[in-house]
DNA sequence: GGCTAATCGAGACGGTACGTCACGTCTTACT
DNA sequence: AGTAAGACGTGACGTACCGTCTCGATTAGCC
């Protein structure tokens, strides 16, 4: 039925769309969040401010829908050898992310406004880039042999990392393959409350 | 001259200054760092607009100034008698500031609206509460049997939780004394880079 | 050629202007003139806009076209035996018409929009139902009995009883019997300039 | 209470108030009723959008208050030796002030637009100059040598120039003097009901 | 019975004005 | 000189219609 509803009427501007997400994308790198507007990103795009509110309800929505490829990309790692391996090149990932790329700079800004809006905040927590990405690849790293559960095993691996970046302080000189390390022997030798 | 210069005329009221803060305090509580504007802030604490842009350029700056003492205490616990017991109690007082006070909302908030204005980031990083807080507790519990810089503890220590808080995630029947537990194991095995 | 391609296609909907036209005539009266909205005919009738456009190009004229039957009917009065039943029965209409019947709102519409419009005010003076009923019923009347131009007369008929109701005067109490024998008075009376 | 209330605080900028009024009156000139809107008075007064919602809820209302003046004073003719010196010469200004004054066409706009809008209704009513004028004249012409009320009079005296002005008929050719001399006639025959 | 062509519904599109909101600055009189 | 009051210019907000534009689906006359 929904099928059938789509079908009647002009469809949507596919052109439209992409104008407004590139936009989006070009206006954060060069301006920052804060500094958006709607009338801005129509104006880039080339599209009237009612053809946005027509599909998105916030600014920050379309952020979302702008970056969240992005995000995905960049925190989707390739498949290493050894755990050791797959856990570094996550950090590495993990920091060039949040620290260096305009998709991080979004997601950041994008936790910055749940702060103070539930509605972002629930679109955030939906669909946690982040913290999904961090599951997935300890998952695959180490299987089965993990005594605790996905989730705060991806808070023992991302928040050491997330917590100094958003608060503004200088990661240099960070050996991402200690980290590994250390995340790694802790969860093997970590044991269930009973143990 | 300027000393002389500064003498003269009336003298900055401290009453409006007081009450100013105290009316921050109260509006955050009861509607939130967004719904906070200045021209509420005035008239709740019924001064003139004019004389909060005489000593504040900014409502971060005011909210910084308002919530840092609140913040400060709720972090500041008291001595305990092993290391255990006190990692534990400042993980529940981390936990209670950061996802239920009105401080910690407020510190949030500061964080987000960090993201996006350097002004308020640099700020931010000048006096950060909760990484001093964590460190000072982590040096008194611990003392010099620690092998890595007190800032790469203090970020394990807060990121686990810090990360999921700010991205929306829920935290319910988190265990504090495992994670205290856990902590001061692996600050004891951790090994320099060398070993 | 233009007739045989004019007979080609899918032929006009007779219902949809029909449609239309009713909906037209029951929104003013159930909104008025200026609450009356493009859409909301649209919606109201059952039919896309751009059939609308299609066939009027103004508000106005499809105003014009819905309301005038009615206003054409509601001010054509009956034969009567004396010229003062007739003028009598010609004011009470007239007061009935402008005053109180949706007809005679829209028809206030129309004369308030050609304050602005030049089409509207063409439109109005090209078909003038008040004007020339009242000048139909004058020439009824009174014959060749009078000195002055039908037009001058039905403004002196009609223009009484205009004047209040467009500026907002009640006009209740008015008795239109004697109303009618001062303007038959008057027109026997009447004598030309050169008299 | 409400003088003392006055003096506090920025006073309201008389220039922005007369440059707003000025910029209407020139733009109903250049442009008409229709074709106003707020934003372009603000933009024409070099004035801010808000400035003018501080102060007038339509532009009804900023109109209104723009050409009272205007109207009050060409419609206020001079006294004259005779009772027909004085109506026809009202008559004179009453055709100069509806057909062709600029002050009339806002008048005119004003009564378009009560037809539709109650709020702007009211307003005409409460200080109708053309109505209150014309009154003014009789009154002064005829003292109590009339046996109608002044409504009734000032309606016959102004309704047949205002209906046919308002339809959009042409008034070229009407000899102010002979329709003076009508009225005056009439006045001075017309007898009352039990007469 | 297929072809052509105009109409119809639905609804998206670029515009533009609306009225509101908060901002940061200013101009008063008062203290 | 500092203060409360409050008007000012600025500029984004979200909404409402406007008139135009695609769509797919009808519905007629014509070959």
């Amino acid at each position: 039925m929904s099928t059938a509803r789509a079908r009647v009427g002009r469809p949507r501007s596919e052109a439209a769309r992409a104008a407004i997400l590139h936009a989006v994308d070009d206006l954060l790198v060069e301006q920052g969040y804060a500094a958006m507007t709607l009338k801005g990103i129509a104006e880039r795009a080339g599209v009237s401010r009612q053809t946005i509110y027509r599909w998105w309800s916030t600014k920050a929505e379309i952020l979302f829908e702008a970056s969240w490829t992005d995000a995905e990309e960049e925190l989707n790692i390739e498949t290493s050898a050894t755990p050791l391996a797959e856990i570094t090149a996550y950090l590495e990932a993990l920091i060039r992310f949040l620290a260096h790329s305009p998709a991080g700079a979004a997601y950041r800004a994008l936790v910055g406004e749940a702060q103070q809006d539930a509605e972002i905040a629930k679109l955030l927590a939906s669909r946690d880039v982040l913290g999904e990405s961090a599951q997935r690849v300890i998952k695959r790293a180490l299987g089965d042999e993990i005594s605790i559960t996905l989730e705060e095993a991806s808070a023992i691996l991302v928040g050491p990392i997330f917590f100094p970046v958003l608060v503004g302080r200088e990661l240099t000189g960070l050996d991402e393959a200690r980290w590994a390390k250390r995340f790694l022997t802790q969860m093997q030798r970590d044991q269930p409350p009973a143990g």
